[in-house]
DNA sequence: CTGCTATTAGGACATTTGTCCTAATGACAG
DNA sequence: CTGTCATTAGGACAAATGTCCTAATAGCAG
């Protein structure tokens, strides 16, 4: 087993615990236990407990960079890449119900410990964030971009953090489905009144 | 010092530090050291970390149910009323950009910790969305209160989770207005149309 | 094979954790 | 004052934690 698949492993470990149970919740014990190694093997790899949180969110970063790319070879409009990303609600809604968004409750706890690495953490939002705003541009809504992309990151942080608190799953996909109406709401007041529709009104 | 009062002293402390550190990073060692009393002495009054938490939790149950009488005596309409429950995210928007939503970031803590009080702190979103549901169906909308309760709830959810992120005050205030217009719009709906619209459209 | 370096196992270490015990102190009824 | 019981302080305790050290092993270059 080379260093780098040893690696690998660790920071894969790490990063399910962490999602799973929490940052400061995940030890040591518990990675090595997942991986196979002992304890001491660890300091090989890593000086300490924070340079894998490094890992693991320098780990998420290129994830979701890739992911991001990903969606924008397959979405042929702005509005279906847009869609691409509602419907991770979907796609990864067991897991969501169970633990909550893997960005969202990861911020929280860092912000809550005032970890170093909070900045970086965030920097995960803001990777969506950029992601979101470019295609809203794209779609003729350059005026309020940035707005749009806060508000759709804001619901679906929201039906998130409630899916897990009620492990509902009906409600997730009828604020999906909502999503859905008002990403096409979005691009229709962008073809017929570019930049002219207040940033927000909403779902009644 | 009587009994109860220290009893509150504790509970008020460990609420704060909950709120502030999370449930796990909060040791009695530093909540005997925000009351000002021996570590011993917190076992004659709770027998384990756990029944603090309960205490907590039924604490906040109280100040909650006490807050929705509160606005149920203050408020007019129901449109007044909900609009009570979109204000607090400007009333503590100090704390939020700081530690995020007190209720949503236990109820994350606590499902990944599949801690037992997990229902028990998930109850204080019921709380909050029975009374939004009450409030709805007063307002005309009996067919999607529920539905309307839930993604108000989100929507506040997901502003705190990300406000705390990127600490940005703007972005609050411009969710904050966007939720009243939505409320508005909710309001007129019912008012003209009474449930013959779909529930959900949207912010665009 | 020899020697070197990367990798690993195992455990030591001080600290902190939640829990529990005991003895001293205080308030108050009789 | 005397006796009783609630409250408190102080510390003991095992378990777990992050960190670090040392020695054994594996893989590979010469």
């Amino acid at each position: 087993m080379s260093d780098r698949s040893t690696r690998e492993q660790i920071v894969g470990a790490a990063d399910s615990l962490f999602y799973h149970q929490g940052f400061e919740h995940t030890s040591f014990a518990k990675i090595s236990h997942v991986v196979g190694i002992s304890r001491g093997n660890f300091y090989h790899h890593f000086k300490s407990k924070d340079q894998i949180l490094d890992a693991v969110i320098k780990d998420r970063l290129a994830q979701t960079q890739q992911m991001l790319e990903q969606w924008e070879v397959v979405g042929a409009s702005p509005r279906e890449r847009i869609g691409s990303f509602i419907d991770i609600l979907i796609a990864n809604r067991d897991d969501i119900q169970r633990y909550g968004c893997p960005v969202g409750t990861l911020c929280s706890e860092l912000a809550k410990l005032q970890h170093a690495a909070r900045d970086e953490a965030s920097h995960l939002f803001t990777l969506f964030r950029l992601w979101l705003t470019r295609q809203f541009e794209q779609m003729g809504r350059a005026a309020d971009a940035d707005d749009l992309a806060m508000h759709l990151l804001a619901r679906s942080q929201g039906v998130a953090t409630l899916a897990n608190a009620f492990n509902d799953e009906g409600f997730i996909r009828r604020e999906v489905a909502a999503l859905h109406d008002w990403l096409d709401l979005c691009a229709r007041n962008a073809a017929s009144a570019p930049s002219a529709t207040p940033p927000h009104q909403s779902n009644c």
